[in-house]
RNA sequence: GGCGGCAUAGCUCAGUUGGCUAGAGCAUGCGGUUCAUACCCGCAGUGUCCCCGGUUCAAAUCCAGGUGCCGCUACCA
């Protein structure tokens, strides 16, 4: 049988600087939902991409003096880039797009003429304000107190010549798409889309620009490059083959399944890239979810506000599997969310460490202990089981519910098992409704009730008393061990798309083997043989200690910044000049320390006793205690100058000055006394 | 200014179309347990559901007004 395929993608990240956790935060979850329908069976297309062109590119490439293709290569390419993030992050995108791929430029331009031909590109003015001293144009939005954003002088009315697509149009077809249908979710942004930006009419759209050069050249007409809508949206069809060779793929996967993007570019999702489609004459993808904003402190994070997460510092501190469950388990994907450090060391604590870390722990700890790491013959589920598990798989295709009426007596240890084996054997299907919703979070919440149940479970059936007589108890206590083992095994095939490297280890340890993960088994009971070998290793999640990760991570945080500061800063020559006879005035002279000491009370002074060759010493206080022991300067030879009148530091008194070197160092002061050599005698003049 | 969203326990949030005695997790306090990663299990709380009116037998939920916070405001990628 043929699979289903599924097409779903990320947005193409501009990469004008690197990426950040709310990047990272979008990746993962389509990553996580591109996993889930794999594990359900489907033929699973999932693109992510870089969008490399435009204007701020070019001016970045330009202050870092390179071209622009190679300032793209480094953020995309080198290591720490863009491609290195996803595979630490474990992305398993199965294909990753350019905008700069020779392919997708070429596709660009046939995209580009195909709508010019339609009539829906025509030749225009763009209107804008122009600074011209800075050659820049900008938009109303972007001025500051009306004048040019960078150099802050007047801008005045000007207009360049621009190719405009009629995405007016298309406005009332777009409006019915969004209005009547589900193409766009959450259906609260649809709102946004309709009274924002279509009901007060339509604009055309600027898709050309002569004002740079970084971008798909405009075939017919040289001068022009392809502005960023057509560029940036098509790169979801060019990556299939779309008017271009090197891919074959198109008519398999489009329409896309869903586009997941940020809310920030929904109108460009759900308003443009719908008008370009239908002009062209190809299907709308099915659908466009947005999702929220990971906050910080309430706030938008921001580049310029110096409050960007690094997903690297997190993921090698805590692991990438507890980033991505983090990440998705806590907040609700269609709406914004408070993200802190402490949330994150909270939930790996509370659900991965303490809930099912320490339950796969304790279980595989118990058979290794009690049964050798092997579970007798006999310790499966029971015919009644077997039963129950059928009654749910009947339930299943019509989704009717499962009821149940026992009346166990009080301490029946049935009970217990019942009442874990329905929590077990309705999980997937919860799971299953959440994660078709987009509610990553809800999903995982179901599946963690069935793991605090089975903490429950082990406490209602105290394994350790039933092992103080496994004459009489033995068979029994395999038993709520092979039901734990089970009820792992479920849960771990449900969490294998959000933490694919820990459910394996989690699988390897109960000894569930390939024929055990699947999807279809996610939602029987009794899969797992009875005597699957199975193995304490290590703690699949280890805790972690608030206090000492929260001041690392603030250490990390501080080195990061000071890394990003430049290496070594200078002060700037002085331009005012010093007459000769002025410079000469100041009498400079090699002195020898003969004594040295902190002053009392003071951080920072030294009190320094020094031969200057008259034969009286000479004492001069100097503030470099951060710098330098006392002990370390005795016998130095250093350099001075001797004729400042005398000042009082801390009540006493200092006759010059000791000269130093300084600079500054990733954003710290370094300091260097200036030391000759030892020939040179006391009280030698410097000239 | 315009449009939209949000406001519920100390913290993070659930609360379907008005029908609870307003809930969950974390944090707090107490008790139990010892298989396990000082973990797990149980119990206990605490609320002007932002304010003020209105509709209704009934409002956290619907309507009007107010306050506070946030986002978007189009050629920025």
């Amino acid at each position: 049988m043929e699979k289903t395929p599924f097409y779903i993608t990320t947005p193409i990240y501009y990469p004008s600087d690197k990426l950040h956790i709310g990047h990272t935060y979008c990746t993962v979850a389509t990553d996580a939902i591109a996993r889930y329908k794999r594990l359900k069976g489907l033929d699973v297309m999932f693109l992510t991409g870089t969008d490399e062109h435009g204007q701020k590119i070019e001016d970045k490439a330009r202050e870092a003096g390179v071209t622009p293709q190679q300032f793209v290569d480094h953020i995309v390419t080198a290591p720490g880039g863009i491609l290195d993030l996803w595979k630490l992050m474990n992305i398993s995108n199965d294909r990753f797009i350019r905008t700069t791929d020779d392919y997708h430029v070429e596709a660009i331009q046939k995209i580009f003429r195909k709508l010019y031909d339609n009539g829906d590109i025509y030749k225009g003015a763009y209107k804008g304000k122009y600074c011209k001293p800075c050659e820049s144009f900008w938009t109303e939005s972007q001025l500051k107190d009306g004048c040019c954003p960078d150099c802050g002088r007047p801008v005045t009315d000007a207009e360049e010549e621009a190719y405009f697509f009629r995405l007016s149009k298309y406005a009332g077809r777009v409006r019915d798409l969004l209005v009547n249908t589900d193409f766009l979710e959450p259906r609260s942004r649809v709102n946004e889309m309709v009274n924002n930006f279509i009901d007060p009419g339509l604009e055309d759209l600027c898709v050309s620009r002569t004002s740079f050069t970084w971008g798909v050249p405009v075939d017919f007409d040289p001068g022009h490059v392809v502005y960023v809508w057509v560029d940036a949206l098509s790169n979801y069809i060019t990556a299939l083959g779309y008017q271009n060779g090197r891919y074959d793929d198109y008519d398999t996967f489009w329409p896309a399944d869903v586009h997941i993007v940020g809310k920030e570019i929904v109108r460009f999702h759900a308003i443009i890239w719908p008008a370009m489609l239908m002009s062209l004459g190809l299907p709308l993808p099915k659908k466009v979810f947005g999702h929220g904003w990971l906050l910080l402190d309430g706030g938008k994070m921001s580049k310029s506000k110096g409050n960007v997460v690094d997903p690297y510092i997190l993921a090698e501190k805590f692991g990438v599997d507890a980033l991505r469950f983090f990440l998705l388990r806590t907040f609700p994907f269609g709406s914004d969310g408070n993200f802190s450090n402490e949330l994150l060391i909270q939930t790996i604590n509370t659900d991965l460490a303490n809930d099912l870390g320490n339950l796969v722990s304790r279980t595989t700890a118990m058979v290794g202990k009690y049964f050798g790491g092997t579970l007798p013959a006999g310790s499966g589920a029971t015919e009644d089981e077997k039963y129950l598990d059928e009654l749910y798989a009947q339930a299943r295709p019509t989704k009717s519910e499962v009821h149940l009426s026992f009346n166990f007596p009080e301490g029946d240890p049935v009970k217990y098992d019942v009442e874990l084996l329905c929590a077990a054997l309705q999980v997937r299907d919860a799971y299953e409704t959440a994660m078709e919703h987009f509610a990553p979070h809800t999903a995982l919440a179901e599946v963690f009730k069935v793991i605090q149940r089975a903490n429950k479970y082990i406490d209602e059936n105290a394994p350790w008393t039933l092992a103080k007589d496994m004459e009489a108890n033995g068979g029994r206590l395999a038993h709520v061990l092979y039901n734990l083992l089970e009820t792992a095994r479920i849960c771990g095939i449900l969490l294998t798309p959000f933490m694919p490297d820990s459910c394996e280890k989690l699988f390897a340890q109960t000894g569930a083997d390939e024929n055990c993960r699947s999807w279809d088994s996610a939602a029987h009971w009794g899969v797992l043989p009875e005597t699957a070998a199975v193995t304490k290793g290590e703690n699949l999640f280890p805790r972690v200690d608030m206090e000492k990760a929260l001041a690392e991570l603030e250490q990390a945080s501080e080195d990061a910044r000071k890394a990003a500061l430049p290496p070594i800063e200078l002060e700037p020559l002085l331009t005012e000049e010093v007459d000769f006879d002025t410079f000469c005035k100041s009498d400079l002279r090699a002195v020898k320390v003969k004594a040295c000491e902190a002053v009392k009370k003071s951080a920072k002074l030294l009190r320094f006793t020094l031969d200057d060759g008259t034969g009286t010493d000479r004492q001069i206080l100097s503030g470099i205690h951060a710098w330098y022991e006392p002990e370390d300067l005795i016998g130095k030879t250093l350099v001075a100058i001797v004729n400042l009148p005398p000042r009082k530091m801390m009540g006493l008194e200092s006759c010059g000055m000791l000269i130093s070197a300084v600079h500054m160092e990733k954003g710290e002061e370094c300091l260097h006394l200036l030391m000759v050599d030892d020939a040179i005698p006391a009280g030698a003049k410097l000239c």
